[in-house]
DNA sequence: CGATTCTTTGAAAACAGTCAATCTGTGTGG
DNA sequence: CCACACAGATTGACTGTTTTCAAAGAATCG
């Protein structure tokens, strides 16, 4: 699993091979077996996970029991709740595997030390928030702005990945819609 | 114009009177009237922008002409078009003045320059994109989970500013609904 | 005051949600 | 290898919410 690591980050920046051994020091493998949290509400998020295998989501549940999911992440994406990491409070939400997975995991310490110390990992880093800050933008104007048609194709077209991966129930969810609805709406192409 | 943003520094982090003044050596004031654009979709977004009084949105327009409000911002808040700067791409978003406003403009350049140059500087640019990226998992999370009631009631309570400042239909825009829709529930309370 | 902008209201139509039942495919234990 | 259980997806009937379009009412500003 840690190649699966390697070949990111050199896909990502030109990195000695020093450097890449010692940020590979600091990381820990875990293993995830379907439904099994990384992360649950109330926790404090005290590390960083890069994927190497599976897909995962982060939701909220609300206060009629309703799950609502923020995120998808598979292979090569990073996941974690920054709020919660950054203000050392609760998360108010749950991570769990939604196939047998494989995370490598930084605690939030190593992760400012190595972006300290590690230029190219810090770069990295940055570019992976400057990307995760776009998405959210791009997913806030979708959600006001498009009906549920549109941004069930918008998805398909954007994650065809997570289509196939993924049950529509959990699709329905992302989308802000209940799993009837998505499934009408299927038809109706 | 300066002293909101010096107040603004001071607040945010602790600096020296040299590194403050060489920030501010690469600061440009710019005064806009109400409706006046900063940003028009199409252009590459070059600045960041301090806004040291007034009020702002940006918002983007599809193709049946209407106009879907991604964010408001006012004094002490920072506003660009992040994406289309980190990649050089014509903009998808607007960004015009709803009141008088006066910003303060750091182009890229300068911007990047000085986060190197000026840890502090650094440090508080990096704390405002967390603070915008928490921001937005917290939107998107309210949009797929709430109704347009709550949304409403939400945005009330954790922006009571702009409910002062924005007109009601901007208002509508920035929830997702039609201003219609938005009358009709405030009178149901 | 008159013009413009913003908000409210009404009635009909479109859309999405709820609840309960049925259907489908998969995998497990007897 | 079958029968059964289970999870996920679909369907139907009904309810409730939001949009649409058009028109009328405030409010604001030069």
């Amino acid at each position: 699993m840690f190649e699966v690591f390697r070949a990111y980050v050199l896909r990502q920046v030109t990195i000695s091979e020093t450097d890449f051994a010692l940020i590979e020091s600091f990381a820990h493998a875990k293993k995830l077996r379907k439904r099994q949290y990384l992360l649950q509400e109330g926790d404090i998020c005290r590390n960083n996970y890069f994927i190497t295998k599976g897909l995962l989501r982060s939701y909220s549940v609300d206060n009629n029991g309703d799950e609502h999911i923020i995120r998808f992440a598979m292979e090569n994406w990073w996941i974690s709740d920054r709020e919660s990491m950054l203000t050392q409070q609760p998360s108010r939400f749950n991570i769990d595997a939604i196939e047998d997975s494989e995370v490598l995991l930084f605690d939030n310490g190593s992760t400012e030390m190595l972006m300290e110390k590690v230029p190219a990992f810090g770069k990295m880093i940055r570019d992976m928030l400057n990307k995760s800050l776009i998405a959210s933008h791009n997913r806030i104007l979708e959600t006001i702005s498009t009906t549920a048609e549109e941004k069930y194709a918008n998805f398909m077209q954007r994650y065809p990945e997570f289509a196939l991966r993924v049950p529509q129930a959990m699709i329905a969810s992302y989308l802000g819609i209940t799993p009837e609805t998505l499934s009408r709406l299927r038809k109706r192409r």
